[in-house]
DNA sequence: CTTTCTGTTAGAAA
DNA sequence: ATTTCTAACAGAAA
């Protein structure tokens, strides 16, 4: 499950390994995954290169150079980006080879091949997730989509508190609305509120400005400890080497439903809220 | 065997 | 306008 801490990962890694690669083929194995015009994809990408790739909220951004088209790709839950050098195998994630060094697993839907015969596969085991070119118009109505960044600037108490201001839904809705705050997802939504001490139910009218403020650290704090930790890998999570991510060990709710409360020795409950499997203590988060 | 659950997001419904 | 629900999908668990 890729939030922000997990795309941030995988973008940093694939930005020192194939940027200025020259993409000589590219491999649609499954119809779906690509959005658009599939021909169309496939010659925007081919014979150029990745200038750069950025990153908002879940979603990565690949810059193509030369021109002004962009690659998008969402992992929602199940999605990987497995990048393999020429003849090295991977041990993790669904790509799993078979011999030749770009056979394809059972859930890789889309390989970009360079130029020195490494390459870049699109797993997706449920198929939720997607690739998508867009020119620059195109991409600027995407970010519009997306709320503030929770590790830049703009993530300041005040802009937080103004964006919780006259709504009526709970802390949890809040934290997992991407055009709210960029990025958070589940797991990270239930262990910032553990972190700020707040059930996740609370509606946002009834939290105090020192409340706002602890989850405003809260979630600055867990995000930059996930980064830390190259995310969590719960499921299907792996990192452009097919490598887990290190956070699942500093959890502290999430999936820990009937376990002792590692704070105030309560036992964490789990509930549906949102329609998301949520965990709390109902001891010591109030 | 069938049913339930998993979690992201677009889009529909309320 | 704002909030809630559901479909998309594959597979593990019950």
């Amino acid at each position: 499950m890729p939030e922000l801490p997990e795309v941030e990962t995988i973008k940093n890694d694939l930005n020192k390994k194939i940027l200025k690669k020259k993409i000589r083929e590219v491999v649609i194995l499954k119809k779906g995954t690509v959005r658009g015009d599939a021909r169309k994809f496939k010659n925007i990408l081919r014979g150029n290169y990745f200038e750069d790739i950025g990153r908002i909220g879940k979603l990565l951004i690949f810059k193509i150079a030369p021109g002004d088209n962009f690659l998008l790709v969402h992992l929602k839950m199940t999605g990987q980006l497995i990048f393999r050098k020429k003849g090295k195998v991977i041990a993790g994630g669904h790509s799993q080879p078979e011999g030749d060094d770009f056979l394809p697993g059972k859930h890789t839907r889309v390989i970009l091949k360079f130029s020195d015969d490494a390459c870049l596969l699109f797993n997706d085991l449920r198929r939720f997730g997607y690739m998508q070119i867009v020119g620059e118009k195109e991409l600027e109505d995407v970010l519009k989509n997306y709320g503030i960044e929770p590790l830049t600037k703009k993530f300041s108490l005040e802009n937080f508190t103004e964006a919780l201001d006259r709504r009526k839904i709970s802390v949890k809705a809040v934290l997992l609305n991407q055009k709210i705050i960029a990025g958070i997802g589940n797991i990270y939504a239930d262990e910032i509120l553990f972190a700020a001490g707040i059930k996740p139910d609370r509606k946002v009218d009834s939290l105090s400005k020192k409340e706002i403020l602890t989850i405003h650290n809260s979630a600055q704090k867990i995000i930059k400890q996930a980064i830390k930790y190259r995310g969590t890998t719960f499921n299907d999570y792996v990192d452009s080497d097919g490598n887990s991510g290190n956070f699942v060990k500093h959890l502290k709710v999430y999936g820990r439903a009937g376990k002792k409360c590692v704070r105030c020795g309560g036992i964490i409950k789990k509930i549906k809220l949102v329609g998301r499997g949520t965990h709390y203590c109902p001891d010591c988060q109030v």
